[in-house]
DNA sequence: CTGTTAGCGCATTCAA
DNA sequence: TTGAATGCGCTAACAG
């Protein structure tokens, strides 16, 4: 009918019919329905999101960049976590498939073979950040983790340490070995030799962090760590300061992400800082492009970071290196 | 057709048509579209979430309480946030209205009149956690926040301390005049008095809790804070040590919420705990009755606290009391 | 047990 | 400029 022209701002209706459309839509409190429209028009305005969980902030400031951008362009988040799982990650792929969402955001997935086909069988737009493997068959994006890596190390060499300990991520994910490989590098082309008993593997958390950092103190006496995350480098400052060891002036950390917690913890933790809320913008407007039927000019977007210089990091004391 | 019974797993089918239906929607990989099944059933198997923001630990901790509930009620969770903004938190009232949810939950939203009328109109199940207004006409699931802080300052009291400041929270929500209330309660009855430029106003930040603190320690000299949040209390910690106290020997401070950043900071906060995880399920339950169309038991239900002791409380150093 | 009919609320198309 | 008809994909109710 008319009313649906006039509801939806479309031209075509005298200035008159289109009052009193309005008038009495009012006065019943009438509203379109949401499902109705979608089944005609074979979008339902909203994209998934499938984050690993809803706790870590690190999702969670990229999910802030998606709603952003997403603020603008009339479709809502349909939030959705996979805790890790590879089945319920699968699980959640076919249920938003279902014509639930028009698009698919996935942040760090397992993504088996079968859910990759299952997005490609479903014809569903996907964008994935933060990939774990990085030639995933997918649109993509990620960080330039190498680089990022390899800053964070120097800073610490620059500033006068030698003997730099090393936290790795979980080893299922490449970035954590492409971090690594920018933390080797760095040493390397200093001159200093990577002492594989200083390097230890870790899952993501402070905890584990605390207590990888703690027995690396113990047992070698670094003057610095690394870590490949933020949570785990500061889980390694309070296990430093369990240590009887004061951050900065005795011992260094530096961290990777630069969530929200290193600013605000004390002292404020020096991190390569990884562009989660750009991240988000980024991969919310691809996806976007994506609903409205267009190419991506890239099917692998990566994006740069930045060394963030606070209070964790100082040269090393005298005496206390070598 | 006999193909929906089939796909809905309802009787009424032979094995052998049931097995030839469900050969072929496996090869043609058909899936039920979800909104043509809601706009035929009038519902939509979402639920509304407005939280009010998608940072800040206390919402996600309820938000996975939610999660866990609706896990096995086959309705999906639609995340919004308000942004401590009255006409958003409308605006979204009025949107998930429209038929695209089948109930909101709302986290300690601001609830202007005109939203609790938009919420009646549009005969939208509503359950509201955390209310700001005790009294709002709604079903709701408050805390006991009065004995929670009156038991976190007794322990205080109990530690001997008689010099205690006060942080309040935001000022427009009521539960921060019930926790003082608590707080100026458990004082009175220990013979203590409350000295009024020892309480101070602030809003939940960590950062304004360091400020707040950080004046209130060195204009007041008091051996411990009492805070209305655990994260105005991390800076209350971090102030004293930006001050040169140790935390707990020679300054207390004690929280309440307890969120997982209160376990894992550096000494651990003692702090009340408010069942955040449980509250999410209880009220997820509510509302899905609500839904149902079944009547709660009470508009109104109210969670208990608990005192989790760590490490940011000891006695007070000699001397420094009084 | 299986197939047919109708209608959920909207927007597109075409006719008046 | 307006109104009537049609169909999106599904399921409830019925007829075969």
């Amino acid at each position: 009918m008319t009313v649906s022209n006039v509801m939806n701002g479309k031209p075509g209706a005298s200035e008159e019919t289109r009052r009193r459309v309005l008038e009495v839509a009012g006065r019943l409190g009438y509203r379109p329905n949401v499902s109705a429209r979608n089944l005609k028009g074979g979008r339902s305005g909203l994209i998934g999101l499938i984050a690993l969980d809803l706790t870590s902030q690190y999702g969670l400031e990229i999910l802030r960049g998606v709603a952003d951008e997403l603020a603008d362009a009339e479709q809502e988040l349909l939030v959705n976590a996979s805790y890790h799982d590879a089945a319920r990650e699968k699980d959640r792929v076919e249920f938003l498939g279902r014509g639930l969402v028009d698009g698919v955001l996935m942040i760090a997935p397992v993504l088996e073979d079968e859910t990759v086909k299952l997005l490609r069988r479903q014809n569903l737009p996907c964008v994935i950040i933060d990939p774990r493997r990085l030639e995933v068959p997918l649109p993509r994006l990620s960080v330039d983790n190498y680089h990022g890596m390899r800053q964070g190390t120097q800073h610490l060499i620059d500033l006068g340490h030698t003997r730099i300990a090393y936290i790795r991520g979980e080893e299922d994910l490449e970035s954590t070995s492409v971090r690594f490989q920018g933390f080797e590098d760095a040493m390397r082309l200093a001159g200093l030799k990577v002492d594989p008993r200083m390097v230890a593997s870790c899952d993501f958390s402070y905890a584990s962090g605390f207590r990888t950092a703690t027995q690396l103190i113990s047992e070698h006496r670094p003057t610095a760590i690394v870590a490949g995350a933020d949570l785990m480098a500061l889980g390694a400052v309070d296990a430093a300061r369990a240590s009887g060891l004061d951050v900065p002036s005795e011992f260094s950390v530096v961290g990777f992400d630069d969530l929200p917690q290193a600013a605000q913890s004390f002292p404020g933790l020096t991190t390569v800082r990884q562009p989660l809320h750009d991240m988000g913008q980024k991969a919310a407007r691809a996806l976007l492009s994506l609903i409205e039927g267009q190419k991506l000019l890239m099917e692998h977007m990566e994006v740069g970071t930045q060394l963030v210089i606070r209070n964790s990091t100082a040269p090393p004391r005298r005496g206390a290196e070598g």
